[in-house]
DNA sequence: TCCACGAATGTTAGCGCTATCATGTTAGCG
DNA sequence: CGCTAACATGATAGCGCTAACATTCGTGGA
């Protein structure tokens, strides 16, 4: 079959574990002896099995990444910058997807960690009593990434209830009274239904109670800006601007204002969260908040490879922060 | 430290094998022993050591795929549904990201084979001699996807030829003449080259011999598309359509037309390639192929499934086809 | 020249599981 | 009631590598 370590240490007329050296700890085998060694593994042809030395070593190089889902660029977005990070640094991502179904997280931790993994990289702060039980009793690094809070070890991400928050600042700043929050399935994207938290509290401290709620159950975000859009004008004529939980919505309103006869922000404002491209592309360019998406990603490998290799890591919990952007669209 | 099958066997009264049967030919042991393994399971806290156990089987459930970048939706799309697939059937994705670069994809089989993959799902069918070296010795399924041909084993995608000629034909149909193809960093992106040629045969059937080629070498896509439209205006005042290698910039190209006051199509039509949501949501419409990405993750990993379990696969080379969306652009 | 010491290499055992073959156990039949 | 076949379980060895310790080698100073 494969060639094995000790074919190429035969070859090369030396031991199996000088082999292994050359490549766990090149600098502890000396030049005549590498030069051999590198022959023979050419010569042999051989490929390491990487399942076996993790089998050995009680440690691999993979890293799981356990994410909601694959549909929402937010995730995708981080994802790049884990991988770039992992990759750079020799480690390999194996990809989960929970489906914002906590029992199925901890059944894909349950498996992952079968893997003697390095590490892992988790969406969100909450789990299920299991994957609490798990990750509690299992002593490698856990980075949770996307919200700040108390966490299990490390924690990456921004404050979603202060972004709310500014953006409804910014847009009791414009004049605007009258301001709807608009999302889609909110019980499963928890987030942005704190970002609707933070939005009810910047209008209680402006002496506004009420915070009307537009909450869709339709998955393609673009379509449902659009309804949301029509469905607020048709019933509440009154309102004077949107504040969509997200980006594709809120494009997905502003494209359909333009088919409509809609003006904006005249007529109503749109405000929207992730700082997307298409945002800028847009007439007028949309009012949003950017979220450091990416750089969630490439942080959480960093901190995470760092308590890997047993480097300081700083402060347990990372707060990236956000930039509002403000756009024609307010 | 961790359980072990021995310790879960000790607390269940019966062998370290039975226990592992339990797991993986759950039929073959019998009701009274399953409860009893059941319990010692539970009260233990057993997680299988899934690298010790592909180790003595010499197979694991880890797929790797190997796909260009990660910025771009098409590869996303596809991932999401590979990982679809692989998930449903309790496989683990493996994910790995070449930069285009054909020396790093033979370094990322080289490292992924190491884990004694089930099989393997690589982009494109253009690989350098060494990754064609490795794969051919290698006697597991493999899938090539995205472009159709004579590939190494399995081979799911479109034709991009049949796909740039389609388009084409439609713009010639429309009654356009001076068509301009607009693409960024083709020689990357050589798929979107290979719609250059088609679009190349369809207007020299139609005896043009003519076919202007604008390549920018920027990567934001929509601002690429903004600017291609720009510089084909300026230079190009007879130009009547630009048929743009995505949707992303083809969608840049007319969300900035509107900025401008260049009417769409009257002025210049605009056609895109991949059918992303966001075509149907600007106006006009945006005219374009839709292809068949999901699918062809889906299609990929049912194949590379089938395969794996000695299943019949049917065609080695499966192509998904793709369909013309005409919008308002055109 | 010899010794001492650090650097380089080797020997041994075992990581936790499964393949293989061997053994025990049950049910069915004459 | 004994025999057999089918089923269920067990004993053993080994997957390919690395940790831990043992040994050898090379070099510089007395």
């Amino acid at each position: 079959m494969q060639p094995t370590l000790n074919d190429v240490a035969r070859e090369a007329g030396v031991s199996s574990i000088t082999v292994s050296r050359y490549f766990n700890s090149p600098d502890s085998v000396r030049e005549a002896t590498r030069l051999k060694v590198e022959a023979a593994i050419e010569k042999v042809g051989y490929v390491r099995n990487l399942i076996a030395g993790s089998l050995a070593s009680a440690t691999s190089r993979v890293i799981p990444v356990i994410v909601p889902s694959l549909s929402n660029v937010v995730f995708i977005d981080v994802i790049k910058g884990l991988q770039d990070e992992f990759e750079a640094h020799g480690y390999q991502m194996l990809l989960g997807k929970t489906d914002y179904d906590l029992a199925r997280e901890t059944q894909l931790i349950r498996t992952f960690l079968g893997w003697s993994a390095a590490g892992l990289v988790v969406t969100g702060l909450r789990h299920d009593a299991a994957t609490r039980q798990i990750l509690e009793h299992w002593n490698q690094p856990i980075v949770e990434i996307m919200e700040l809070g108390e966490g299990l070890d490390l924690n990456v991400g921004m404050d979603h209830v202060a972004a709310g928050r500014t953006m409804t600042e910014h847009l009791l700043a414009r004049g605007y009274r009258d301001i709807h929050f608009a999302g889609a399935e909110l019980d499963r994207d928890y987030r942005a239904a704190m970002r609707y938290t933070g939005h009810r509290e910047a209008l209680a401290a402006a002496g506004i109670e009420e915070a009307p709620l537009l909450d869709l159950p339709v998955r393609q975000q673009m379509t449902s800006g659009a309804q949301a859009l029509e469905r607020i004008r048709d019933q509440h004529l009154e309102c004077d601007a949107i504040h969509f939980a997200n980006d594709d919505m809120a494009c997905g309103a502003i494209l359909a204002a333009s088919r409509l006869g809609i003006r904006i922000p005249d007529d109503i404002a749109i405000a929207g969260f992730n700082g997307l491209p298409i945002g800028e592309h847009v007439t007028p360019q949309l009012t949003t908040i950017i979220s450091p998406r990416e750089q969630i990603g490439r942080v959480a490998a960093r901190k995470l490879l760092a308590r890997i290799q047993g480097e300081p890591v700083g402060e347990l919990s990372h707060d990236l922060g956000f930039t509002l952007r403000v756009g024609g669209s307010t």
